[in-house]
DNA sequence: CGTACCGAGTATATTTTTGAACCCGGTATG
DNA sequence: CATACCGGGTTCAAAAATATACTCGGTACG
């Protein structure tokens, strides 16, 4: 039951809860208007504990909005291509859905992201390293460093715009089964082109 | 503005909260059939953690009980009497009254320390306390040892009265303000008797 | 009778949290 | 230009909480 003994317990929540007034306040009042100290104290904590949990202001927003794609790869099962382990995870993540509970808190931080230039940046550099270290997985499994670093760049652009598509459905209201079901398409459509590359969309062009 | 930090702050949270879980689960369920590590459990603690707040299950309930009447003797202002203090103590007290909230809780304490001989038994301990340390303090204060122990033996048994009377009035439900009024006469009343003797009344029973 | 368990309470080592002082870069101000 | 403040971030010692394992008295039970 997973009884995970009153000190962990303690610690998610507590990290939790300075993650969820932190995002509240800059989403009230603006990223740069809210002081790391105000963040400790309507969290009722001290600088120093909201520092242990997060080692920048920045982290308290960007802190796991990367999927840890090289995780994935790296334990795929036996006889499992990379791409056949990130699309089943994609595939379960749209199945599964966002909590009603979620929706609130992820169209926040893509508020608080979108209108803080700093914030951006430091989501392009979380992107750059998930980034780096899929290649580095994917080298780890036998490919050559170029051919690595080529597919993980492909691979994190096509999951990014998913994401993007993601949010944008978030942000405009659609009703949550309706957005599990497209994204769910939007999974297939996208690893089949990744897959099969992009000419084997050419022909249905003509 | 009482700016009291963090630590502080928290302590009496925490003391706070495992005091009323406490006295929640005892009401519901009895004192006897609660053990000490439910109670650390509902209140989300550690077991040593609650025995560092109270050291005994006892003084889950009683501890707070105690007026310390020592304390108000010794702090009494210059050249006041040890009864005016009382006097006046309890004078604010019945005035100020009790707030909305703390009834319930009251009232759930009264009913389980009366349910419960072990907590009757503990509740005149406490009192014994009480009036030792009073008579202590009257000492100190000029009186010899047994006009002390004499003095403080009838304002104990005074105030104890005034207190179940109290307990009697906000068990019944009486409203609040009612209640308030009444304490404040029953103060004076009770004072008037200690400080002009019994014989004071006798004449009006003629 | 023994023994095994249960609940109150204790001892000790480790982890978490706090307090307080500080550094450093930026910006306002005299 | 100097100086003083402010906010992000660090350091280190002390306090609080937890985990774990224990003692001790009582009691159910074979």
């Amino acid at each position: 039951m997973m009884m995970a003994g009153l000190r962990e317990r303690k610690k998610e929540q507590t990290r939790r809860r300075i993650a969820e007034v932190a995002l509240r306040l800059f989403d009230e009042r603006g990223y740069d208007a809210v002081t790391v100290n105000e963040i400790a104290e309507a969290a009722g904590v001290a600088k120093v504990t909201l520092f242990t949990y997060f080692p920048t202001k920045e982290c308290l927003v960007t802190d796991g909005v990367a999927d840890d794609l090289a995780a994935i790869v790296a334990g795929r099962g036996e006889g499992r291509s990379p791409l056949a382990a990130l699309r089943e995870h994609y595939r379960s993540m749209a199945t599964r859905g966002v909590g009603e509970a979620d929706v609130e808190a992820l169209q926040a931080k893509v508020r608080v992201i979108a209108s803080t230039p700093a914030l951006m940046g430091a989501l392009h550099a979380v992107r750059m390293g998930e980034r780096y270290d899929l290649a580095a997985a994917l080298a780890e499994g036998g490919e050559d460093d170029l051919t690595a670093q080529l597919m993980a760049a492909q691979i994190t652009a096509v999951i990014t715009t998913l994401q993007e598509a993601f949010f944008r459905r978030v942000a405009a209201g659609e009703p949550l089964e309706e957005v599990g079901r497209r994204q769910s398409r939007d999974v297939e459509l996208a690893f089949d082109l990744l897959e099969h590359g992009l000419s084997s969309r050419e022909g249905e062009r003509s």
